[in-house]
DNA sequence: TCAATCCGTATC
DNA sequence: ATACGGATTGAC
C-alpha cells in the first residue's frame, strides 16, 4: 500500500446516524482501509472509510472494526491508515472500533491474501480460518491491554519476563550424527539464514525432540517457532518435547478444541509476543507468531492437515507461503514422504535431510511380507487365517519377551462391512440404501446402518433376496477379539478414532489400534502386525499407494530396532513395490517412483489441478465462462454422485423423510444430479489458473449466481 | 402520467 | 447479500 492520492476526505456531514453530534475525520490518515467480513467474491477487496477522530488512537492496522456496507452493518479488519482515497465517492465513517488488540498482523493480512489467491477464495474466508473469533472477557481480563499506547511493530513484541535470547545452542548430537545434512539445516536455523529441508526420521525417531531443538534454534536467533501437527495426540508429545527443551514459558499449544476463551487468550499472548514459539494443528498454521524464525510441519501426508473449509488450505502450502514472505527456514518431516515433499526437492526448493543408510538399517525392524500365498482363503478377508501365521508367531515370540505388540487395522468397528451371502452384494439400509455394518458380537443378527444408524433386525438383500451375510471388512474390534482367543491373558488395548490413546505398558501386552490412533509405548513395540494390506492399497484413490506406505511406516517406526528383536509383519504381497518401499525402508525412493507415475499420468502434484462442482446448469455456465491459460484442458464434467463405488445401482430419488416433494426451485436441487469438472494445467500456469477461477467466482457472485458452485484447487479427493 | 415492478449494478 | 436507480410495464 503506497502513500494515496491527497483528496481530501469528505467529511459526509449529511448523515445523522452517527452516536450524537457530526463526526469529525481524524486530522492525520484519515482514511482506513477496511477489509469488510462479507462472502461475496466480487467484493474481496479492501474499503475505504473515514475515521473518526475520537478513535485516532485505537484505529491501528489489524484492529476489528464494525462498518456500515451497503446498508447494512459488518464487521471488518482496518489494513492500513492512509492519507487519502482513491474513491470517487464519499466515504462513510467507521462505525466503531470493536477492540484495540490488532488481531490481524501485517505478516497475517498478507499471508491471507496469498492463500486466498493460491486457492481461488476469498479473504474473508480464509481470515475465518486464520483469526479465532474475539472473545470481550479474555480481552479485558488480560492485564496490560496494549490501549491507546503508540508502540512499534518492534516494541509490541515482548521477549521479557526474564526469557531473553538464549544462548545459541550446540547442534544436537542426533541432528549431527543421524543425518549428513542435519548440522547444516540446523546451524541455518540457529543463523536466521533461510533454508528448506524435507526431512526423512529414522526408525524410532523421537521426532518430537528434534522439532523442539529446532524451535530451541530459532529462539536462540531471537526469532519465533511455528511447529504444526496433525492431531491432538501428536501435539501432546511435543509439547512434552518443548517443555523439556525450552521450558514452560516460551511456548504455547494451539488447537481448535480449546474453547473460544482459552483459544483466543492464546492467541493473544502469540500476538503479544509473549511467547515465541507456537505448537499446534492445522489452524494453528495462521498463528501471529512474531518474527517467524521457523516454520515446521511433521506427517505432512495426514489427510488432517487439509483443512475442510473453504478454500480448502493445505497446512503445507500455508507454510510454504510464510516462508517464502518471510524468507525463514521450513522444515517437513514424517518417517514418510509424500509426492508434494519429493517436488519441492526436485525443484531445488528445498533439501533433503535423509539419515545415514547404515543407521537406518541399525534402527528399523526385521520386516517380512506375508501375502496371500501365506493365508489360506484369503481372498475372503473374514477368514478365521485373514491374520498369517507367520504373524502369531512373531507375536508370540515378542510377548514372551515381555514386549508390547502393535496390530494395526484399516478400519474400525467390528464388521464395518457386510455383503449378501448369496449374491455378494453389498447389504445396504432399506430405508436410505446407505451401508450396513454389523456392530458387535452381542447381538449376531443385528445390522446397522452406517449412514441414517437404522437398526436391521431381519435383513433381506435388495437384489437377490438373500437373508444371510458375510463379512466383507474386518474392524479392529472384531481382530482384537480373534487375538485375544489366541493369547488368553494377555491384556488388549484398543486404540482407534480421536478418542484417547491407552497407555501401554512396557510389558506383554497387545495393542490394536487403527492408522493414525497407534499410541507410543515406552521402550518400543516388541512386534507389529500391519494387517489388511490388499484393503489400504486397493483402495480407488490417487495416493493410495503413498497412503499406505505412510500409515505402515508411522507404525513400524514404533517398534524396536532388529537387534533388539523388533519384528514387522505386513499382510500383503512381497511383490509389491509399496511392500518393497517398507521392507527396505525407503520412502524417498517409493516418493521418486510416485512422482514419476505422477508425471507420466498428469496428476497433481506433476501438474496444477482443480475442481468445479456444482449443478449441470452451474457447470456449464462456469465451463462457457471460464478464461483459462492457454495449456489448461477440461476433463469432464461428469456425474458426482455422492453414494460410494459399490453401490449396485444408484440412488434415484432424495427422500428426506418428510417425504416432502422437492418442487425444483432451487436450481441446485431440481434436477438432482451435480457434475464435477476437473481443470488441469501446467504448474507454471498454477498462479493463472488460480486467478481464471476466482474470477469466475466473482462473476457468477456478481450476477447472484455464486451458490451452488464449488471451487477447490488441490482437491484431496481426486478419483 | 404515475406507480409498481424488473433488472442491473454498486457496495467506501 | 441489500439497496438503489433507471427502464419497463400496466392501469387510469
Amino acid at each position: 500500500m503506497t502513500a494515496a492520492p491527497t483528496r481530501p476526505p469528505h467529511p459526509a456531514g449529511t448523515r445523522r446516524r452517527a452516536p450524537a453530534g457530526a463526526r469529525v475525520a481524524a486530522a492525520t490518515l484519515p482514511v482506513a482501509r477496511v477489509l469488510v467480513e462479507v462472502p461475496l467474491a466480487h467484493l474481496d477487496r479492501t474499503f475505504d472509510y473515514l475515521i473518526d477522530e475520537r478513535d485516532d488512537a485505537v484505529a491501528r492496522p489489524g484492529v476489528r472494526v464494525r462498518v456500515r456496507f451497503a446498508g447494512r452493518r459488518v464487521g471488518g479488519f482496518l489494513l492500513a491508515r492512509v492519507a487519502g482515497s482513491d474513491h470517487a465517492g464519499s466515504l462513510s465513517f467507521v462505525e466503531r472500533v470493536v477492540s484495540p488488540e490488532p488481531v490481524l498482523t501485517a505478516e497475517v493480512a498478507e499471508l491471507v491474501r496469498a492463500v486466498a489467491d493460491r486457492y481461488a477464495g476469498t479473504v474473508a474466508d480464509v481470515l475465518r480460518l486464520a483469526v479465532p473469533p474475539r472473545h470481550a472477557r479474555v480481552e479485558k481480563a488480560l492485564a496490560d491491554p496494549p490501549g491507546g499506547a503508540e508502540m512499534s511493530e518492534a516494541s509490541q513484541v515482548r521477549p521479557d519476563r526474564g526469557l531473553g535470547r538464549p544462548p545459541a545452542p550446540p547442534v544436537p548430537p542426533e541432528w549431527s550424527g543421524d543425518y549428513p545434512a542435519g548440522t547444516a539445516f540446523f546451524k541455518a536455523i540457529r543463523d536466521g539464514r533461510p533454508a528448506r529441508a524435507v526431512w526423512q526420521a529414522l526408525p524410532g525417531e523421537d521426532w518430537p525432540s528434534r522439532l523442539a531443538e529446532a524451535a530451541s534454534a530459532a529462539l536462540s536467533a531471537g526469532r519465533g517457532g511455528l511447529l504444526i501437527v496433525p492431531d491432538a495426540t501428536d501435539l501432546a508429545r511435543l509439547d512434552a518435547a518443548l517443555t523439556i527443551v525450552l521450558g514452560a514459558d516460551r511456548h504455547v499449544t494451539l488447537t481448535a478444541d480449546l474453547g473460544p476463551a482459552e483459544r483466543y487468550r492464546r492467541f493473544l499472548a502469540v500476538r503479544r509476543g509473549e511467547r515465541m514459539v507456537v505448537a499446534g494443528t492445522r489452524a494453528a498454521a495462521f498463528a501471529p507468531v512474531a518474527n517467524l524464525g521457523l516454520v515446521a510441519v511433521f506427517d505432512d501426508g495426514d489427510d488432517l492437515l487439509a483443512e475442510p473449509r473453504a478454500p480448502y488450505p493445505h497446512v503445507r502450502e500455508v507454510l510454504m507461503l510464510r516462508s517464502l514472505a518471510r524468507s525463514c527456514p521450513m522444515l517437513m518431516g514424517g518417517f514418510a514422504r509424500t509426492a508434494e515433499a519429493q517436488l519441492l526437492l526436485d525443484s531445488g526448493w528445498a533439501q533433503a535431510v535423509v539419515p545415514f543408510r547404515p543407521l537406518v538399517r541399525a534402527r528399523s525392524p526385521w520386516i517380512r511380507a506375508a501375502g496371500a500365498d501365506h493365508v489360506a482363503g484369503a481372498d475372503s478377508a473374514a477368514a478365521p487365517a485373514r491374520i498369517p501365521p507367520v504373524a502369531f508367531q512373531v507375536a508370540r515370540a515378542a510377548l514372551a519377551d515381555g514386549a508390547p505388540v502393535l496390530v494395526q487395522v484399516p478400519r474400525a468397528g467390528y464388521l464395518p462391512a457386510v455383503a449378501c451371502e448369496h449374491c455378494r452384494r453389498p447389504a445396504r439400509c432399506r430405508r436410505c440404501r446407505g451401508p450396513l455394518r454389523m456392530a458387535g458380537p452381542e447381538t449376531p443378527g443385528l445390522l446397522q446402518c452406517s449412514w441414517c444408524g437404522a437398526n436391521e433386525a431381519a435383513f433381506r438383500c435388495g437384489a437377490c433376496g438373500g437373508t444371510r451375510i458375510r463379512a466383507t471388512t474386518v474392524g479392529a474390534r472384531r481382530t482384537a477379539e480373534e487375538i485375544g482367543r489366541a493369547f488368553p491373558g494377555v491384556p488388549i488395548l484398543n486404540s482407534s478414532g480421536s478418542a484417547g490413546r491407552p497407555q501401554v505398558p512396557d510389558g506383554p501386552a497387545i495393542v490394536v489400534a487403527t492408522p493414525g490412533a497407534e499410541p507410543v509405548a515406552p521402550t518400543g513395540y516388541g512386534a507389529a502386525l500391519l494387517l489388511d494390506g490388499r484393503l489400504l492399497l486397493g483402495r480407488p484413490d490417487l495416493r493410495a499407494a503413498e497412503e499406505t506406505l505412510r500409515r505402515w511406516l508411522a507404525a513400524a517406526a514404533l517398534v524396536r530396532p532388529a537387534r533388539r528383536g523388533g519384528q514387522v509383519i505386513v499382510g500383503a504381497e512381497a511383490a509389491v513395490s509399496t511392500v518393497q518401499a517398507l521392507i527396505r525402508w525407503d520412502p524417498a525412493g517409493h516418493a521418486e517412483a510416485e512422482l514419476a507415475a505422477r508425471r507420466e499420468l498428469g496428476f497433481p502434484p506433476a501438474v496444477a489441478m482443480a475442481s468445479i462442482d456444482g449443478s449441470q446448469e452451474a457447470i456449464m455456465d462456469a465451463l462457457d465462462r471460464l478464461q483459462l491459460p492457454p495449456d489448461a484442458e477440461v476433463l469432464g464434467p461428469v456425474p458426482l454422485d455422492g453414494s460410494d463405488p459399490d453401490a449396485d445401482h444408484q440412488v434415484d430419488g432424495v427422500t428426506d423423510g418428510s417425504g416432502a416433494l422437492k418442487l425444483g426451485l432451487d436450481p441446485d436441487v431440481g434436477d438432482g444430479s451435480r457434475l464435477r469438472a476437473l481443470i488441469r494445467a501446467p504448474l507454471a500456469q498454477r498462479k493463472a489458473l488460480s486467478a481464471a477461477l476466482h474470477a469466475l467466482a466473482a462473476g457468477r457472485s456478481a450476477r447472484k449466481l455464486g451458490g451452488g458452485l464449488r471451487i477447490t484447487v488441490d482437491p484431496v479427493e481426486l478419483i
